[in-house]
DNA sequence: GGGATAATCTAGACAGTGTCAAGATAGCGG
DNA sequence: CCGCTATCTTGACACTGTCTAGATTATCCC
């Protein structure tokens, strides 16, 4: 009964999301198709559009929720280590662990997404990508305590934003070949430019 | 006539390249379909299998098609800035440019292709991702005249490419607000860390 | 050159896809 | 209880990738 009746009442937009992030994170989002989602969630295959108007929407929808996880991530990795001069690294590391740990993600995020981010000076931090805001956040305050010249510290943020976003880039494609201890590396690289 | 005929004989591999990178850049990979490749080289839907398995190959010789491109962009820049110390920057520059020309290239190259690279230290030169060799190479040399520790060259040769890969990635996203000048501000970003 | 052989292309069919329209069903407010 | 609205089903449409069978064309060997 609770099965089918959940989704009869008012639980199917929420299971759509649900189902579907679990299809993209296992087999990518090119897998993901309405009418197997409907069926997953079974109902059928027209179902999903009395909550969404499409499939473009429904995936964004998705992608607001996965950045929601994403930012909640590292969120709580900025609460661990509030008195860690090395947070900035620890920061990095979460990126990429989570892309890594789920890398199907990344593309779905990242590629012809409706996600917004403002890298000007005068973004609003409430309507922002929340995961570069917390990230940008993070990082002024570092900086502010080493004395880092004011000048160069917008450039600092983007360029490590850059950075890390590009090792989680390359270490989510399918087919690269890394060192075996590559993990451990991460911070490395980072540490490369940090100084 | 010599439209047709050209078809007929042996031009329709090259045409469908061609034609599909020419749709890919203009429209994106979504909006490449075979049947519409196929009608806009004035050849019935199910020509293409002639040559190609499926539209994962044809997709992957497109691949190739745009890597060498790409590969020759950096190999003119090389040539042009060998007597140049801040050759790096240039090929970042070079790199970033190429994918904000055609930015649907980008997500066209790294998502979901068969592209292999081989960041490992024992990657084979001849079959690994042509435009990374060429930018290890170059970094290479570079770092040899500075006198850059051997332990370090490798992970720097990584981080540095990781770097521009990810601030090409954020270029040519369709939702990211730069400034204005951002363009100026590549080498900035690089030279954040390079000097 | 001619005739066999292989390459190339067409036409038709099939299962899937996203989406829309019309109707059924259920829940809730009056 | 009646009607309204949200939700869901069914059926249809155009489109997709791919397979088959057959037609056409090029190629190569005698």
């Amino acid at each position: 009964m609770s099965e089918r009746d959940a989704y009869h009442h008012k639980d199917l937009k929420n299971a759509l999301i649900e189902k579907g992030i679990e299809i993209v994170s296992t087999e990518g989002k090119e897998a993901l198709s309405m009418r197997k989602l409907a069926a997953a969630c079974g109902v059928s295959h027209a179902a999903p559009y009395a909550h969404f108007s499409g499939k473009e929407d429904l995936l964004a929808a998705m992608q607001v929720h996965i950045t929601d996880l994403f930012a909640r991530s590292l969120e709580t990795t900025i609460a661990q280590n509030k008195k860690n001069e090395k947070i900035l690294e620890a920061l990095g590391q979460t990126y990429v662990m989570f892309f890594v740990t789920h890398p199907y993600y990344y593309n779905f995020l990242y590629t012809e997404s409706g996600i917004m981010i403002d890298l000007t000076s005068d973004a609003d931090a409430e309507t922002n990508y929340k995961p570069f805001e917390l990230y940008k956040e993070t990082a002024l305050e570092v900086m502010e305590k080493e004395n880092v010249p004011q000048a160069q510290r917008r450039d600092r943020v983007i360029a490590m934003w850059a950075l890390i976003h590009g090792i989680a880039g390359i270490a989510t494609m399918k087919n690269v070949l890394l060192d075996e201890d590559w993990e451990s590396k991460i911070v490395g690289l980072m540490r490369v430019f940090g100084g």
